[in-house]
DNA sequence: TGTACATCAGTGAACGCGCGTTCACTGATGTAC
DNA sequence: TGTACATCAGTGAACGCGCGTTCACTGATGTAC
């Protein structure tokens, strides 16, 4: 049955990074096997040399994809919001759910693959596409501040990426104990209402909004 | 040269447990072999067995210990503290600075091994030690906190952490890249000034404080 | 206190297993005429 | 358009390696008298 035709081949290929992209959020990079990633595309393991040089290779590739469907679709969802704010908060309460806790495979690979690159060697492709990635979705999260200072949205929008990576991340981390749904409603109820300590601290008035 | 001290064994035992507190988040439970953590212990592999059931199990007290170390430490700075205030900005500023983000193997555990304990298996003691560790330095946290009303100190430290997890994994991901020590430096801004989009959204003022 | 012996902490070889990677092979695809 | 042949995508066995775990052995420690 071998010998396939040319683009039935780069379907496989394609089928082999798709795989990857889901099968490494999952289990992390070392935690799923190049026979298994296989078996996933429905090919065996044999022909995956033909593809790509080496499963560090297919882990740059697939993690590079996982940040452009990310970015696909918070990009999507920004459109489709009727305003910035509105569009801010279905993100984050999308980002920020119980669903998007029990499917790392399909969310955000900052949050799942973090984990892999910080142990990645510097300079290793994996991590220079985690770090591209995780500035491509800062620009998008940035677009969506108003402060009226293009650093300053920046500035917001980092803090507010690291307190959804967070929060997801230590409510997968401790999924099945209480203190997991307790993790997400607060970093939901801090992203939507801006309340910190200091906005909290005893003198300090809240300002109500809409 | 074998049959040690009963005094002897049980100190090799605690330098075992040590090593893996230290390596574990180094390079994650699987990125360590019993041969590595008993070589640094200054031991050779055979005798592991002899101090633990398997891997797993002492990677759930070391999961333990690391935690124990790192409410220790919190619990101490927050003593030195003039005042709830400038302990938890000492907290932050050590949290969240390049020294913790190039020292995974003695900072806080919630960062370095929530991607670990997020595959492990539900129920496992590695989870448990995490979500239980996670509680504890979240109620440190939370007893800094001053709004007046318990629940809310609670929902403050979970987003607090939230933010500060995120903000040093995703620096130890990035480590090497620009973004890194932006996003460290976003996240103490954040934290220290509580600065976000709600308080920033155009019409809303800016309350300056001490 | 001193002696004789049982215990058992640590050693290092060995086990089975799964991994990433290689390779000879197959036979449908693609191409040259 | 049809034929003959070279190409090469995929197969499955095999490779060397490192892993978690087991085990027979050693000899200092701990204990019974």
């Amino acid at each position: 049955m071998p010998r396939v035709s040319r683009e039935q081949a780069e379907s496989n290929r394609a089928a082999i990074t798709e795989a990857a992209a889901r099968l490494f959020r999952e289990c992390g990079i070392s935690g799923v096997s190049i026979a298994d990633l296989m078996a996933a595309a429905g090919l065996t393991h044999g022909g995956f040399y033909g593809h790509f040089d080496s499963k560090d290779s297919l882990a740059a590739e697939a993690c590079g994809l996982a940040f452009d469907r990310s970015v696909e679709r918070w990009r999507k969802r920004v459109g489709e919001g009727e305003n910035r704010v509105s569009a801010k908060a279905a993100l984050i309460d999308g980002y920020l759910s119980a669903k998007s806790r029990e499917s790392p495979g399909t969310s955000c690979p900052a949050s799942s693959l973090a984990g892999d690159a910080a142990r990645e060697p510097q300079g290793s492709a994996v991590r220079d596409r985690f770090a591209s990635g995780v500035g491509r979705l800062v620009a998008v999260l940035a677009s969506l501040e108003q402060s009226g200072d293009s650093e300053t949205d920046r500035q917001l929008a980092l803090a507010d990426f690291a307190t959804m990576v967070g929060a997801l991340t230590l409510a997968r981390a401790t999924a099945g104990n209480a203190i997991s749904d307790e993790i997400l409603a607060a970093g939901r109820k801090r992203l939507s209402t801006g309340d910190t300590a200091a906005t909290r601290r005893p003198g300090a008035t809240r300002r109500s909004r809409s």
